[in-house]
DNA sequence: CTGACTTTGTGAATTAATGCACTAAGCCCT
DNA sequence: AGGGCTTAGTGCATTAATTCACAAAGTCAG
């Protein structure tokens, strides 16, 4: 298992092995065997160059006037990216969002089954939502031992977002997806990724207004892709 | 308004300006009248010369041995986003997170208001949420002039989405928002987002894992804020 | 008015990411 | 068996982003 000296992959190119997956799945789906650098290149929108290069942090799996096999690179990739088990995810915040992503087929069917959803409004606690009774904030450390939790996602109010953390790092979690429009401060041994549907559309808004001023001019692309749901 | 020649500024300083623009919201609400750059990045868990440059993207806003001033940095940062003004919202897909979206007072308070919601299933047409009626996807052309909607946002499956975005492209619309997970193939005069939430997931499980293969190593911490709800 | 102190703004150095372009390897056809 | 074709893998140049570190410009106290 690679363990010994962990191949370290930057940053850019972990954010693009999901992508790839994902591609590669939907490939497996209707039975193609194989593909090159240049196929997932375009299906991805990535230069092929960035696409062999990303892939060859992975291994040499490739093979030369080939390409690579699908299901296998698909193994590669899970396995790198630590995705043949399962991770149990906790939702705090019993909201509209929290709730619309505890539904949510597409985190369980990614590996990532929701097993608890938690608030701290007494007026929710008790509830039933898609199969799971929204607990009690207070009781988030008994929870993620007992249901075995790995990661924690937020869709609080800003306001109790900090708390949240708080209490999920007091509870033994080291990976957070925030949802909620502030900047957690978290030690630095705790993994947090944020996800600010405003601060998405903000960004828009700056290309939009660019077009706009400039003329319609073309190819102002910013950076595709950065999350994902479903 | 510096049409003439408009500021080249990269990318990643676009990104960062929503996240100055919150924490400084938050300042004015708390009264607060300036700040130093070091104070800003302390907030936003950056680098005190990143700001410094960031905000310089932006001109001379600041007071040498001062600061810089809340309301006045507020009213820059919003001008150059683009954000003196509201721009319209169509969501396309009347799922759970469509819906959810739609309901979502995050956009409306950020100047972003959801002025219609659209889908394909004749089931779904007609039912109203959140005060806005389910529209039919045909009849997007007619929608988006009538409601001027500048903006798209993608919750259908990952099957239907690629027509989706055909479909908004068709009605005119340049600037998309995608929470399917699927690389969507646009013309470059487009601008396109994507939020996989899966792929967020997935980042975080690459660290979990490593932690865990490591021996619970620290800083191992993943470039904090990409996209943002609240 | 002067000198100590603070903090911006920015050249320059550093680091990270990208993309080119070439070599090495394997397949396939004759 | 051999030559042509295809495509992975990668060193290197380029570009983008980050960070350092310092001069310039201002405040404030006395």
């Amino acid at each position: 298992m690679t363990q010994l000296q962990r191949r370290k992959i930057p940053d850019a190119a972990i954010a693009r092995l999901p992508i790839y997956l994902q591609i590669l799945n939907n490939l497996a789906a209707t039975n193609v065997l194989q593909f090159s650098s240049d196929e997932l290149a375009a299906l991805a929108g990535v230069n092929a160059a960035k696409v062999r290069k990303d892939l060859s942090y992975l291994g040499s799996y490739g093979t030369r006037g080939v390409g690579y096999e699908v299901t296998y690179l698909i193994y590669q990739i899970k396995r790198e990216l630590g995705l043949m088990r399962e991770w149990n995810v906790v939702v705090v915040g019993a909201g509209n969002l929290g709730c619309a992503l505890a539904k949510f087929d597409g985190f369980l069917s990614r590996g990532f089954p929701v097993v608890a959803i938690v608030d701290n409004d007494p007026k929710k606690i008790g509830r039933t939502t898609s199969s799971l009774t929204v607990g009690d904030v207070a009781d988030l450390k008994n929870i993620v031992r007992d249901e075995k939790v790995n990661i924690g996602v937020i869709t609080t109010s800003s306001a109790a977002a900090q708390s949240a953390a708080d209490a999920l790092i007091e509870a033994g979690i080291t990976s957070i997806l925030n949802f909620a429009p502030v900047v957690l401060s978290t030690p630095s041994s705790v993994s947090v990724r944020h996800v600010d549907l405003g601060v998405e559309l903000q960004i828009l808004s700056y290309y939009e207004q660019m077009r706009i001023e400039t003329g319609i001019k073309s190819d102002i692309s910013p950076e595709l892709s950065k999350v994902g749901v479903q």
